[in-house]
Order: C-alpha cells, then sequence, then structure tokens
RNA sequence: GCCCCUAUAGCUCAGUUGGGAGAGCACCUGACUCUUAAUCAGGGUGUCCCAGGUUCGAGCCCUGGUGGGGGCACCA
C-alpha cells in the first residue's frame, strides 16, 4: 500500500522538483481574483480566477481543465501555441488536485460552455497525492471521518451539511439574542464537574498544581451567575463525557443551555418548541420532515405526556408512589428487561426512546419525572419534579426543569446524589450550593442537544456525520 | 466490557468449490487544435488489515489481534 503511495507519489515530486528547477515556486501566494465561480460572468469578460483542477483533459496542442472554488467550478481552455513556451511547458506537469489562478477572457465553446481562454496562469499549490476517484468519490466511512477534508472535496452534500449546521447556529444566537437574552462563557476547566450525569475527562493544571476536569455540563456555572443578577442567559457549549460512543454520543459535544430566572419549566417548554420550529422553518423552510424513513410532524402543539402516563400507556406500569426499587420491580413484573440492580434515569431514557420512536417519532414531551432522578429540579410535590425531556424521533433531544433553588435542599439532595455515585470527583459543589445560599431566583433552565438536533434536521443516522472531526481511535501510523 | 458484520490497487468494487490477484476511474508512455465521465494504442502500479494455524497449495477455511460499522451495556 506504502508501496503504490511512494511510486504515485514519486511521480508527482518529480514533477516539484522540475518545477522548481526551472525557478517557478509551486507553492504561490495571495491570488487576486475578479470573479468566485458562482459569479455571473459575461462573453467577452476578462477574468482571474482561482480554484482547484478537478478534472483535466489534454488534447495535443490544447486542453482543458475544470476549476473548482467553494462556490462553483468553470472550465478553462488552454492552447499551448498561443500560452508561449514557458506557461506550456509548466501547464504540462500539472496533475489534477492543484490549485490554479488564471487570467483570461470568457468564451462559449462550440457546446455552449462558458469558459475561460487562459492568457496566463499561475501555480498555487502543487497537490503530491491522489484525490479520490472523480466519479464514485469517496465511501469509505472511516476515509470520511479520519480525513474528513477528503471527504468535503469529494461529497459536496456533506459540505452543505455543514453549511447548514454554521447557519443553524447562527439563527438560534440571533433569535436568543432577539429574546433579550445574554450569551455569556463559562469555564471548559472546572475543579468539580457537575451539572449532569456522566463521568469527566481528568486533566492537571501545573502552575496551580491541582486536578482539573472538563465540564460534563456549564449548568451549575450558569446558575451562579443566575445569583448574580443575570436574568435571562445561554451558553453555546462544548461539554465532554468520558463514555460509551455511540451514533448519539461523541465524547465532545455542542450544546445550548438557556436560563431564564422567574420562569419555569412550562416556559422553557414553550421556549424550545418556538426556537426548533423557527429553526425548522427558516433552515428548511417546512415543519413535517422526515427522519431516517420516520414522519416528523414539528407543527406546535407538541403531545405532552406525565412520566407517569407514558408509563402508563407504554408498559402498564403505573410509577406512581414509588421509590426506585419498586419502580425496578415494577418494570421487571411487566416484562421489562432492567439491567443491574436498579433501573437509571437513562435506562428509564433508552425505554422511552425505543418507545416513542415507534409509537409517536414526532416531538412529545415527557413530564413530571421522578424526583430521585432529577438532584437540580424544583419538586412539584414530594413524588414528581418538575422537569421534562422532549423527544423526536426516538431520540432524546432537550432536557429541561424549574431549578431547585433551596440551598438546604440542594445541599441534601447532592450528598444523596454522591452516597449514589461513589467515587469519580463527583463531590457536591459547596460553592455552588453557598451560591444558592445568597439566594437565586426561581428560574427555567433547559439544555438542548444542538449535534442531534442537526442530525434531525439533515437526516443523519449517526452523530459523527454532523461533526467535523468525530473522535476515533488511533488509526495505523502514516 | 459483550455480541454481530466488515477490511482486495490511490478511489469505487468483483473475486466461483481451496489451485494463475481482476475491472472501471486515477496513474505512466505515445497520438490528438472545442473537450467535458474526451477519445485511441500500450502499461497493473498489490504486505489481499496484522500474526499464527490447517493444507501439496489460503484472498477464500480455523484461532488470536487491530481498525471501521451496527447493536447491547454504561451515560444523577
Amino acid at each position: 500500500m506504502t508501496e503504490i503511495i511512494s511510486e504515485m507519489l514519486q511521480e508527482r515530486l518529480k514533477k516539484l522538483e522540475e518545477i522548481k528547477q526551472a525557478g517557478i515556486n509551486p507553492y504561490g501566494g495571495k491570488f487576486l481574483r475578479s470573479h468566485a465561480l458562482d459569479a455571473k460572468m459575461e462573453v467577452g469578460n476578462r477574468v482571474s480566477v482561482a480554484g482547484r483542477i478537478k478534472q483535466l483533459r489534454g488534447h495535443g496542442k490544447t486542453a482543458f481543465a475544470d476549476l473548482k472554488d467553494e462556490k462553483g467550478k468553470i472550465q478553462i481552455y488552454v492552447s499551448f501555441d498561443s500560452l508561449g513556451e514557458e506557461q506550456g511547458n509548466l501547464f504540462r506537469k500539472l496533475d489534477i488536485g492543484d490549485f490554479l489562478g488564471v487570467e483570461g477572457e470568457i468564451f462559449l465553446t462550440r457546446t455552449g460552455e462558458m469558459t475561460v481562454k487562459v492568457e496566463k496562469f499561475t501555480l498555487l499549490s502543487k497537490s503530491l497525492r491522489p484525490l479520490p476517484e472523480k466519479w464514485k468519490g469517496l465511501k469509505d466511512v472511516e476515509t470520511r471521518y479520519r480525513q474528513r477534508y477528503l471527504d468535503l472535496i469529494s461529497n459536496e452534500e456533506v459540505k452543505e451539511l455543514f453549511h447548514l449546521r454554521s447557519r443553524l447556529i447562527r439563527e438560534l444566537r440571533e433569535w436568543l439574542d432577539k429574546k433579550g437574552f445574554l450569551e455569556v462563557e463559562t469555564p471548559i476547566l472546572q475543579s468539580v464537574p457537575g451539572g449532569a450525569a456522566g463521568k469527566p475527562f481528568k486533566t492537571y493544571q501545573d502552575t496551580l498544581e491541582m486536578d482539573l476536569y472538563l465540564r460534563i455540563a456549564p449548568e451549575l456555572y450558569l446558575k451562579r451567575l443566575l445569583v448574580g443578577g443575570f436574568e435571562k442567559i445561554y451558553e453555546l457549549n462544548r461539554s465532554f463525557r468520558n463514555e460509551g460512543i455511540s451514533t448519539r454520543h461523541n465524547p465532545e459535544f455542542t450544546m445550548l443551555e438557556v436560563y431564564e430566572a422567574y420562569a419555569d419549566y412550562e416556559d422553557m417548554m414553550n421556549l424550545v418548541e418556538e426556537l426548533i420550529v423557527h429553526l425548522a422553518e427558516k433552515l428548511l423552510g417546512k415543519k413535517k420532515i422526515v427522519y431516517q424513513g420516520k414522519e416528523v410532524d414539528l407543527t406546535p402543539p407538541w403531545k405532552r405526556l406525565t412520566f407517569r402516563q407514558a408509563m402508563q400507556d407504554l408498559y402498564g406500569v403505573d410509577i406512581e408512589e414509588e421509590d426506585i426499587k419498586k419502580l425496578t420491580d415494577k418494570l421487571r413484573s411487566a416484562g421489562i428487561k432492567v439491567e443491574g440492580n436498579e433501573v437509571t434515569r437513562t435506562g428509564l431514557v433508552r425505554l422511552l426512546e425505543r418507545s416513542l420512536s415507534a409509537t409517536s417519532p414526532s416531538p412529545t414531551f415527557i413530564i413530571d419525572y421522578p424526583a430521585f432522578l432529577c438532584p437540580l429540579a424544583k419538586k412539584k410535590n414530594e413524588k414528581v419534579a418538575e422537569r421534562f425531556e422532549l423527544f423526536v424521533a426516538g431520540c432524546e433531544l432537550a432536557n429541561a426543569y424549574s431549578e431547585l433553588n433551596d440551598p438546604l435542599e440542594q445541599r441534601e439532595r447532592l450528598k444523596i446524589q454522591k452516597g449514589e455515585e461513589g467515587e469519580d470527583g463527583h463531590l457536591p459543589d459547596e460553592d455552588f450550593v453557598r451560591a444558592l445560599e445568597y439566594g437565586m431566583p426561581p428560574a427555567g433552565g433547559l439544555g438542548l442537544g444542538i449535534d442531534r438536533l442537526i442530525m434531525l434536521f439533515t437526516n443523519s443516522p449517526s452523530i459523527r456525520d454532523v461533526i467535523l472531526f468525530p473522535q476515533l481511535r488511533q488509526g495505523k501510523n502514516l
């Protein structure tokens, strides 16, 4: 394998050497373009354009090539007679993949194609490795993820997907800004990782001589800001979880967290519904979409179902009045497989994901979770917390609650949690609790999985398809 | 961590029952003054993922490993 690469490399290295011998720099600098390749050009225009050679068709004394930039492509035509010896010799050493700047006049070929008649060209970058095949492109999933640049070069729809990702994030900011939310940034390196379940990545700061963790969520810092007097804030955050990797989980992922003082989880339900509908209309131009063969209708209002009712409907289990052990027993006696000693929150989420994807792929809010599963949420009553999760097409997309602002209760519930949690740096965050002791206004808080939302909008089966450089195991040495 | 699938040329892929490693594109040599998946003539460029094993003989069968994909588990 390396043998043949080096043979193809050899060929091009030889050309590169010859170009240098001729006193030409194969890696040119700034090149002034008159037009991007999606621009309107007319016959007779003198243009100066640049791009990568995608195809090359020699015809003896002439040649055609297709030049491509980010926006589009154009054909160029070379007549060696009129190009002169030096430029002619250089042109014959060009390959598919090279970057070129050309100057010349636009004309129409016999078949009517808009073409630049090259009067002068500049080699802007010599390519040493062959590009993926022109017709079938690059399919190998591993290469597509590992060498995303090749994927972007050969698969136009991938580039479009990431354009959409970028537009979505811009729209989302604009929408929140218009609603009066302030964008803030909080620490990624935290000494006490909190605000979610999940195992953190651990690291170390030399000067301070202290252990630090990459955040698993920004939640506890954002709530400190509520204490500080900000009333409507959000953070578009990269968070990190040191756990299993799957079609829905990348170790680093993008999330939106929103907090609004004097609001509650009902307001968050309305907010996330309005936001997602807005994004769908703006970016997709429709409210009915198809995800992996399933019809998803985003038309509001979305279905709301209490957790108790959902478990009743889906499994015939009444979970009211239960603690976690009784709940586990009930699920088991209803014939539901529960691994381990007792069911976990995620176990329940997985159950809901599977059942809801079959029965109702359209958005469904599951509301009012058992309180023991929600240590940071305000209780509605003894058994139930004011929390919801949003499921769309069998995927947990958002999670929100009325924030618990009673410091004494918060300390107790984190302690209980810590007891259940055991090791792993999951101590209660004392400074966070202290902040609550100064007083935090009641608030609604929301977390929304941005990668997953983009999966939904782009009909992508895997989270790796919507992250430019997804995490993979270390491959072979190059 | 467990289970299933998968790995052949730069790319996309074929490879029969275990018997000479192939095709298209790309690439190389030559021809060609409007082609556009240019065409024509010639050329195969390979650690069949890795390491063992069975066999007279392994791309193919067996065992172990590695990468990738999917599922399960884990993810207050």
